[in-house]
DNA sequence: CAGTGGTCTAGACCACCGC
DNA sequence: CGGTGGTCTAGACCACTGA
């Protein structure tokens, strides 16, 4: 029994999926591992002339592959010692898609949603009309209230294009949350996020147990499937509790 | 003379610097004429392979530099049209240092700026502790606001590490806000941006010529010099007037 | 010193899609 | 159809930096 004096035993490489180019499917296994936590943080990750033979690639395509996760700061890498998974590597960046749920569970705070209403309206309607949705027929209107432990940290205005998601329609939330739903369940080539500070009012203040008034951040966010739209969400955070947090580095121009 | 009849004329593409390495030597070269607005959106930019012979370069190591700028969404390419500057190529992506100052010029409004305060004080200060910055000995303090044709559109409250910026101790930014002046003078290497919401009081609303209690988006910004700190900001906007905007796609993992 | 990434080349084949 | 980008290769030299 030879003891792992460095590096904790990794589970090795995963195979390739076969799906699209190459340096994008060694991306996707290498990025799997890091996502989903089985490589910590500063766990090496083989060499590049080591992924050349793993998976049969030029050293320029596996270094694409690395280079591409390298700049999306789920690796660092460094002469001499190697390509290793980031601090970072699990944060979600501001602007990507991310989920309530995920992040409270993340602080192991116990989490819990709750739906107060679902309805389908037409995008003729007032909040379709507001939304941008009015040309589609048929939307899903969701009011969606999330805790952290039990404690209200998000209020989810939705509206699903029906036409774009014709299963959402039988779909009752009971278990899944319509955000981490939505995710799974439909696909997207687009998104917009708009963030802006509003008071709070009424039934909005109410819920989040705010004093009418109280600012908060929100975040207005479309999805598009091609030039279909597909959702869109108006998520209102308390004020200061709900901070997001991007780091960056200079840009090369 | 000949109509220029679905491309205006343009300038050629600037000869490379000689800094760095070559493909970033070509992304600066390509993406300058882009980001001063020299390219307008829709340009066709030179192909791969005459972009090879503008600079001497092959074809693998232009194709980098035009992967790279459509990766961070200057340009478009699509096979045989080509590569086009993009739509939305000036627009500052949020996580970006971003500065008022042209993104109101960009509005064709008239700018302006004021500064109410100028002071330097010790880190150890109410508002060197609250910044984080109590450790470095010596900072300037500065109250700056921005008008959008005499509008308040941000209220600047910036402190600069004078150990990491000495020069910064005799400018008085008569003709530079500090902003501008500080990207142009002071390396960093990292930065993170905070988005919160808050409520505007006192001094802030009665500049920002808001009612007090008003929400607002507020960025604070740290920047470092690898472990030095360079300087803080906390910009205040008022509420719903200022939106973070960005565009993004679904990741590849 | 030597392992590792950083960069660059010259050429190749292919897929897409506007003309 | 043919121009364009998308990808891939095999090899090369170099720069950094940790052991």
């Amino acid at each position: 029994m030879a003891a792992n004096l460095v590096q904790p035993a990794l589970q090795p490489p995963p195979a390739l999926d076969g799906e699209g180019p190459l340096w994008l499917q060694i991306r996707r296994a290498l990025a799997g591992p890091i996502l989903d936590g089985s490589w910590p943080s500063g766990a090496k990750i083989p060499a590049e002339t080591e992924l050349t033979l793993r998976y049969g690639a030029s050293r320029m395509t596996v270094n694409k592959a690395l280079h591409s996760l390298a700049h999306d700061g789920l690796v660092e890498r460094r002469r001499k010692r190697g390509t290793v998974v980031a601090e970072r590597a699990q944060e979600h960046p501001v602007f990507e898609i991310w989920d309530v749920a995920a992040e409270v569970r993340r602080t192991r705070a116990t989490y819990r949603y709750s739906i107060h209403e679902r309805e389908v309206i037409g995008g003729d309607s007032e909040r379709g009309r507001l939304a941008g949705l009015e040309a589609q027929p048929r939307l899903l209107w969701l009011l969606v209230e999330h805790f952290s432990n039990d404690h209200p940290v998000q209020l989810e205005e939705r509206l699903i294009n029906l036409n774009a998601a014709p299963k959402a329609s039988k779909e009752l939330f009971g278990k899944t949350p319509p955000s981490e739903w939505l995710l799974k369940h439909l696909p997207w080539t687009e998104a917009e996020h708009v963030i802006l500070a509003r008071e709070a009012r009424g039934r909005t203040a109410k819920l989040l147990q705010l004093r009418p008034g109280s600012a908060c951040l929100v975040v207005e966010r479309h999805t598009w499937d091609g030039e279909v739209p597909v959702t869109f969400a108006r998520l209102w955070h308390p004020g200061e509790q709900h901070r997001l947090v991007g780091r960056f580095e200079p840009r090369k121009y």
